[in-house]
DNA sequence: CTGAAAGCGCTTACAG
DNA sequence: CTGAAAGCGCTTACAG
């Protein structure tokens, strides 16, 4: 309408678009000093650090994160992908790393495969154009393509959840073949000699399969009989634990103890047994794992593995951040370890 | 070294950045083209777009999308601001706008500002740089500058959880304060007299005050007493639940009701009472806030005030997403309201 | 439907 | 310690 308004770029921007230039007119000093304060202040002389400080303050300036990113090809954005964000325990380690990385400036982006590799390696793609700092990424099994875009990335990278052989970067988890023997071990020692393995998904869940394996070479070791695991195909739940268990003692007269594959289907055993007058561990023993901290408080008190899965996510973010900035970051792969917490279940 | 590489920008890039311009020249087209392709695929020719897609594939081709942001000023990215991250409630809302945002292509920036509104106001200027399509902010209270700030912004913002007057664009969420009249009304109903409700931490925790003085208002109408709230400075835990029924049985005998701020902790109490062989309702009822799924399976089962969090979270996203693509996004405020669940602990 | 030009708001790499 | 120039990889706005 108005031919004399002038015209700024290519369209009439709202004068409150406060950018790097009019902070460097304010302050009289160029844009790449203005620059320096906020990134490397110590390279900026204390006098203009000060007059810089003062512009901003007066201005409102906002450094637009999108372009410093395009400029320098490197964000302050971390992308955690799981495979669900259903699960307590993805949750837990997304926290642990936001505590982490948020403290260092750093913001964290969300991604979920629906337990879905395909889906992980379009995801992982998608994310790698926003010039992440670097990337966590739950598992250690993914495509090849996926593991080959990662590898090539050259940024930092930690695989999450479980310990393993040859990860793609960096990897911070548990042995879940180890804490199956484990509970395998302990459930023997008690005296349980019919032990069934009760999962969700198990296909999907390749963690919870492992700990079945772990469970089975215990079992072979000791001589026993080892069931096939009994998988539902539903989402892992308190409900769909008590329903196993109920099931299961139907179909299995002998069966002196099962091993959940995760403390939500292990509680709600122990939940639907009290209310069904099933005696437990008499009738039969309950284990679960993860260690929420609802199972000490059930009653019996429930028997499970503990997995740090806080700290997993903030050791992850913590030798993501050191590879970051260049500092020693450790070893390239922790095993957090397990503990197991004996409880009256078993 | 060798002064025959050719020097491509500033820096020897390595082979393998493709960008636009790379699928450009290979499919034989302008870089704008290959652009359209890629956003408006329908304002392209089914000839080129064909030329096109054979080359974004042939060369593996990933757009930057921090280049894209820059140019548009926009980004497919959506931040969620959260209180906290340590609680089921909020995760559940994230898990819903994930839902709904990741099936139309966006991601999630996640923010969590510890129940500090200060904290608030810095995070959500700082995720302002990333040019985002929309923000989804939880609560209706923030500080004074937050509020211009994201009001000038011109961009949808949803503000989730609690329902009430004046939100800065969108508001998705319920009456906390209708909520716990609610559940003051099935107590008296219930015949209980002397009623008192917990929580942790209720000076952050705003919409867990809103419970008690919907509870408050409740029991003057009916003539009863009602005692100040009572807070505990931790994080809300089942643990917490327990303690603190044992220490209100202890410290007023007349009690015959506890209206808990959340489930966590109302189931904690049961769990602890059980333990404890104090008999509930009998001796001292219990209800909750929330719908855990866990409190129908606890004995006895958790009266409680059910809200739909992963289903605000859904709405939220949907009507962002409305917006964003300039369709109809319905009502600017939509309150989801509650259901009281009766279970045996009243 | 297609494209040449200009620009988004920063940072890099160089020079002084 | 400070700055002028060039460029990051896209998209907008315009023209045809």
């Amino acid at each position: 309408m108005a031919k004399s308004t002038a015209r700024i770029g290519r369209k009439q921007l709202p004068p409150a678009t406060i950018t790097l230039k009019h902070v460097a007119e304010r302050a009289g000093v160029s844009p790449i000093t203005v620059s320096r304060v906020i990134n490397t202040p110590d390279a900026v002389s204390e006098n203009l650090r000060e007059k810089v400080a003062v512009a901003i303050e007066a201005l409102g300036y906002v450094p637009n994160r999108v372009a410093g990113a395009l400029a320098s090809a490197k964000s302050r954005v971390v992308p955690i992908i799981v495979p669900s964000l259903s699960n307590i325990v993805f949750l837990e380690v997304i926290q642990g790393a936001q505590d982490v990385l948020d403290a260092a400036g750093f913001q964290l982006l969300l991604g979920d495969t629906q337990f879905d590799l395909e889906r992980e390696q379009a995801l992982a793609n998608t994310l790698l154009g926003w010039s992440p700092a670097g990337m966590i990424i739950a598992g250690l099994r993914h495509t090849e393509r996926t593991r080959a875009m990662l590898r090539s990335w050259h940024r930092p990278v930690v695989e999450v959840m479980e310990y393993g052989a040859r990860p793609i970067d960096m990897n911070v988890g548990l042995s879940h073949y180890k804490a199956g023997d484990a509970m395998g071990e302990h459930l023997v020692s008690r005296g349980y000699r019919n032990i069934a393995f009760v999962g969700a998904r198990l296909k999907a869940d390749y963690r919870a399969t492992q700990r079945f394996k772990g469970l089975e070479r215990c079992l072979k070791r000791h001589g026993l009989l080892c069931r096939p695991p009994f998988s539902q195909d539903a989402i892992s739940s308190v409900e769909l634990g008590g329903d196993a268990l109920m099931r299961l003692l139907d179909m299995d007269k002998k069966l002196d103890a099962i091993f959940f594959a995760n403390d939500d289907l292990a509680i709600g055993a122990i939940l639907r047994a009290q209310r069904e007058g099933i005696a437990v561990p008499k009738r039969i023993a309950i284990a679960g794992f993860n260690g929420l901290s609802l199972g000490p408080l059930v009653q019996p008190s429930l028997t499970t593995i503990m997995s740090p899965r806080q700290r997993i996510g903030q050791i992850a973010a913590t030798k993501l951040l050191a590879r970051i900035h260049g500092r020693d970051s450790g070893a390239a792969t922790v095993d957090v370890g397990f503990s197991l917490r004996e409880g009256g279940s078993t």
